[in-house]
DNA sequence: CAGTATGTCACGAGCGTCTG
DNA sequence: CAGACGCTCGTGACATACTG
């Protein structure tokens, strides 16, 4: 999947002349605005690293597990706590200064406000993808031209879902056939709760599933695609050659490349 | 309390106009 | 013609109120 071709290196973000805390440094900036670094670090580690994560107990978890646990052996740690602590670096490693700023941090009260920074970030930038999103995926349910029926309101979600037969459809598991109406009456009921392991159709590439080859197409729909630009490089930039003044998100964070977690991510959102 | 809806603001590239 | 200037527009971020 491409990704902006003129991201600059990262630097252009931090600071070039500041110290490794630079980034983290709290009061005014050029302009008194209340955006703290965090805040802005915060939203890219909720976009490409972890979305719905609990940053005060992700970064306490954490700081015990390089402490006063750091003497036990690999196997004491679960399969759940290895995943956390992988999060938990890559958390680390994408902030400036993060690292040796908890580290050496000398009350409970610091951690918890650091990691406060971080979810406000996350959230917010989860509920500004969101909003934004809202509007502009109703363009891309149908193919360009073609009329949506019925049509959907811009500025409301009751109508979506299974309720309406175009998303419905789309959201429908790739096993089962939305179709059918007993399937499509039980789905829209709850009487049938799809799992956390049923892909919906709407992730293969032209929606369609191939029963012998699970993979096939996996991940590499439009909407899917369109969704990822939206997000990464700037909603203009997702059917035109992006004509924006203003740099999108994967530059204005120094990122270069695809993470599986901002796919799950891009995913989520549709 | 977390998520959502809606409006507002700062930023910065593009672009036209003015000035010398 | 170069450079200054100011305006527009797309964008990401923020503030506030609302909702269930």
């Amino acid at each position: 999947m491409p990704t902006d071709e003129n991201v600059p290196p990262m630097d252009v973000v931090a600071s070039p002349l500041g110290g490794p805390n630079d980034a983290l440094r709290l009061g005014p900036r050029k302009k008194p605005r209340s955006m703290d670094p965090l805040v802005h670090h915060g939203r890219h580690f909720g976009r490409t690293i972890h979305a719905l994560c609990n940053v005060h107990a992700l970064v306490n978890n954490g700081i015990i597990r390089m402490g006063e646990r750091s003497e036990e052996p690999e196997e004491t740690f679960t399969a759940q706590e290895h995943r956390e602590h992988r999060v938990f670096l890559s958390l680390l490693k994408s902030v400036p200064g993060l690292e040796e700023r908890i580290m050496t941090s000398s009350s409970e009260e610091e951690v918890h406000g650091i990691a406060a920074l971080l979810q406000k970030g996350a959230s917010s930038a989860r509920s500004d993808d969101t909003k934004s999103l809202k509007s502009a995926i109703i363009d891309w349910l149908v193919p360009a031209g073609e009329p949506l029926i019925p049509p959907i309101a811009r500025n409301s979600k009751i109508e979506r879902g299974f309720n309406h037969e175009i998303t419905g459809s789309l959201l429908c598991p790739a096993d089962v056939d939305w179709k059918d109406d007993d399937v499509k009456q039980k789905l829209r009921t709850g009487e049938y709760s799809v799992s956390g392991d049923q892909w919906p159709i709407f992730l293969y590439a032209s929606y369609k599933y191939d029963d012998a080859d699970p993979w096939k197409g996996l991940l590499q729909s439009a909407i899917l695609v369109k969704t990822f630009k939206h997000i990464f490089t700037s909603p203009s930039s997702v059917d035109r050659e992006a004509k924006a003044t203003r740099s999108g998100n994967a530059r204005i964070h120094g990122m270069t490349n695809v993470t599986r977690a901002s796919i799950a991510y891009a995913a989520t959102q549709v």
